[in-house]
DNA sequence: CTCTTAAGAGAACAAAAGTTCGCCAAGGTG
DNA sequence: CACCTTGGCGAACTTTTGTTCTCTTAAGAG
């Protein structure tokens, strides 16, 4: 169900306080974050949300509410990213239960590996690939990129500069690296999204 | 610093239900838990225990309470397992803070990979290969095992089960398999602690 | 033996917090 | 228009909860 504005608002503050204070705030709390005068109203936003299924609120206890979907996780990535604000947290169904903070960043999102073109590097098809957001990337990383032609499509390879021309080199001898020349590049050919700083597999072969 | 059995239990009971509910308990159900009668006894436990480091009493809140280790996690296991019980849960320094359900089971641990004796199973040195804890394996599935000789060591295998033998084997054509008749098993040359359900990758590649 | 400290009991209290009830304005619908 | 639903306000009330104070007991140090 969809969520009106001052609903995702005190949705995403109960989160934002849930991660900074390890403890889910108050009903007057919420009601001040949100500019609520009065406390009803807030306890009648938080049965809606517990209603859309959001959270849970348990009768009688004080900050008494439990957060359905995880306060702090990866978002993965499922779709190709069209719009430039990117990762707007919301859009994701699924959410990595892992601490961002253990990767060194914040701002993280995974990416599902599709295809065999990354072996080399210990990077199997349906692992998740975690990437910190960034756009400068240095020779030798492995980068997250969307080429826009013929038509979008997210890559991920190993990121080759030399004197202006911007290669990606799948780690997989059957696969040829794709070469951007420096115009291609200032035309928006490719962009990248990030650089790998993590991997998480679930199985031992999650492809299969 | 070192805790008192009344600290360690109350810790523990916090933490639990901290998994449990989503948010602290209070001073009150503490007191419950550990079989204390009085409420200040247990506010003066936690004052010790936030002395020691273990926890930060925000002074004021109801259910005012942060922990400072996270309450669910990975733990990774850095010496070789001596005892039996494996997996205390305290001697680890380091914890994953990754929630275990999301590799579909509970009692798990993290093994950190030595070695390029698995590169074929895209497992690289230094990756976290997390655990699974079982003694029952099937064919073909990865293991975590200790071999008792000459000198406890743990190793990770593939596991190969063909009349009565059990062999161990790499994913690397420059390693030898390890191969265990029936009286080996028998005698407790080799014993399997857990099959892999899962990798965590910080960084490119770890080992550098 | 005396003094000190650690660990807990019990009572008392003020502040914090959840919950309910009634009221109201806006917006849609027959 | 009359009616209903949605989403907000304010007041009142009951619990819950944190916190402090004053004992009590047991163990150790000197």
């Amino acid at each position: 169900m969809a969520l009106s504005p001052k609903e995702k608002e005190a949705l995403e503050f109960i989160e934002a306080y849930f991660v900074d204070n390890g403890f889910p705030p108050t009903v007057r709390e919420i009601g001040e974050a949100i500019g609520f005068t009065s406390k009803s109203s807030v306890y009648k936003l938080l049965r809606r949300l517990e209603a859309k299924g959001y959270l849970e609120i348990v009768p009688g206890e004080a900050r008494g509410l439990r957060l359905i979907r995880p306060a702090r996780g990866i978002p993965v990535l499922g779709k190709i990213p069209a719009g430039e604000p990117l990762i707007p947290y919301e859009d994701f169904e699924e959410v990595l239960p892992v601490d961002p903070s253990f990767f060194g960043a914040e701002k993280l999102f995974a990416l599902r590996v599709k295809g065999d073109s990354m072996v080399g590097a210990g990077i199997l098809p349906g692992d998740l690939v975690v990437i910190r957001v960034t756009e400068e990337a240095k020779n030798g990383e492995i980068v997250a990129a969307v080429l826009t032609e013929p038509e979008p499509e997210v890559t991920l390879k190993r990121l080759e500069l030399k004197n202006g021309t911007l290669v990606l080199k799948p780690e997989n001898l059957s696969y040829e690296p794709f070469v951007f020349e420096k115009e291609d590049v200032a035309r928006g050919r490719v962009k990248i999204l990030g650089v790998m700083v993590g991997l998480i597999r679930k199985g031992l072969n999650p492809a299969l």
